[in-house]
DNA sequence: AGTTGGTCCATAAAGCAATG
DNA sequence: CATTGCTTTATGGACCAACT
């Protein structure tokens, strides 16, 4: 049987970083911190459970729950209120709300012109938890272009396709890009919360990067974070949706990529520099994960 | 020479249950 | 929450063969 010990001394060049505490939690300004958030939607699983066009009526309401799944409001006409968390809002036609999950959340209509909208209920999980559990954004917006808003809803709501995989995938990609334009016009911050965890995420991270050229073990990575290793592949596995070591092999196939793309370096160098300290190994495992060999991969991938 | 692939097997990684 | 001992599973390196 093989014991791990717990080794300090490796902990020492990388001392683990503190979150300082604040409230508002760190705003993903800097690339570190985006970084543990780009590892976690590398796994990003999004699923839209209904979509629709809706003219609300006056005995819409809802004062008390905390749905599994994210909404989005875009309002077209109409009043409301809304409330998220202790956050109240009157949306006005135009603007975007957000909703996330597994927060306390409210809804009325307050007067006899009720909203007309378009609205869908969806999962963005990474990792353990939904996206939105990582990270903290505005709960209400303007949208600049409401023609193109308009469009994508009505996309999301009547996806096109000539089968239900491909209206399925459609409406997948649609839900995407109204994703990727709502967190492109907002402040995004880590949640206090998951700061921890994110911090966790980087201290591995970096040092992944930093010796992928040697093989890097479970062992050394729970040294970093104090952890005796069986408790740390738990950990890791159940926060970031992948064991340590898949994760590892992940970012060496990734490197091996770019290097395969980017260098003229010969397919033994680049098992080398990858970790594989055996070519015949490299080329079984490169070919398990992308299909390809990687003369294969460098022929239809180099530029 | 360089690359790809097959089989074997020691051992690292992962999973599990008990415990503090 | 975290550690520990134990079992099960899967990985990766060694070695050999074949192909370009």
């Amino acid at each position: 049987m093989r014991v791990r010990s717990f080794r300090i001394e490796s902990i020492r060049d990388n001392p683990p970083e503190r979150y300082n505490g604040e409230s508002v939690g760190e705003l993903m300004t800097s690339s570190k911190s985006e970084q543990a958030i780009s590892d976690l939607l590398h796994n990003l699983q999004i699923d839209v459970t209904s979509a629709h066009r809706t003219q609300c009526t006056s005995n819409w309401r809802d004062i008390d729950y905390s749905p599994d799944y994210n909404k989005f409001y875009f309002i077209l006409d109409g009043e409301g209120w809304i409330r998220v968390d202790d956050q109240q809002i009157r949306p006005r036609p135009g603007q975007l709300c957000f909703m996330p999950a597994y927060t306390n959340q409210g809804y009325s209509a307050i007067s006899d012109k009720p909203f007309l909208k378009y609205w869908c209920h969806f999962t963005t999980r990474a990792g353990a938890f939904d996206l939105f559990q990582w990270i903290g954004v505005p709960y209400c917006i303007d949208i600049q272009d409401k023609e193109r808003m308009s469009r994508l809803f009505e996309q999301l709501v009547e996806p096109q396709g000539n089968s239900a995989l491909v209206t399925l995938i459609r409406q997948k990609a649609v839900m995407l890009e109204i994703l990727a334009t709502f967190l492109e016009h907002v402040p995004v911050r880590i949640l206090q919360h998951r700061s921890e965890e994110i911090n966790r995420l980087n201290i591995i991270h970096d040092y992944v990067d930093k010796h992928l050229h040697l093989s890097v073990s479970v062992d050394e990575l729970a040294a970093l974070l104090h952890l005796h290793p069986n408790y740390f592949i738990a950990y890791f596995k159940k926060r970031f949706g992948i064991s340590p070591h898949k994760y590892v092999n992940r970012k060496r196939m990734e490197k091996a990529k770019t290097l395969l793309m980017t260098t003229a370096l010969s397919i033994k160098e680049v098992a080398a520099l990858t970790g594989f300290a055996d070519t015949n190994h490299f080329t079984k495992f490169f070919r398990k994960e992308t299909g390809f060999s990687p003369t294969e991969f460098r022929g239809i991938y180099a530029s």
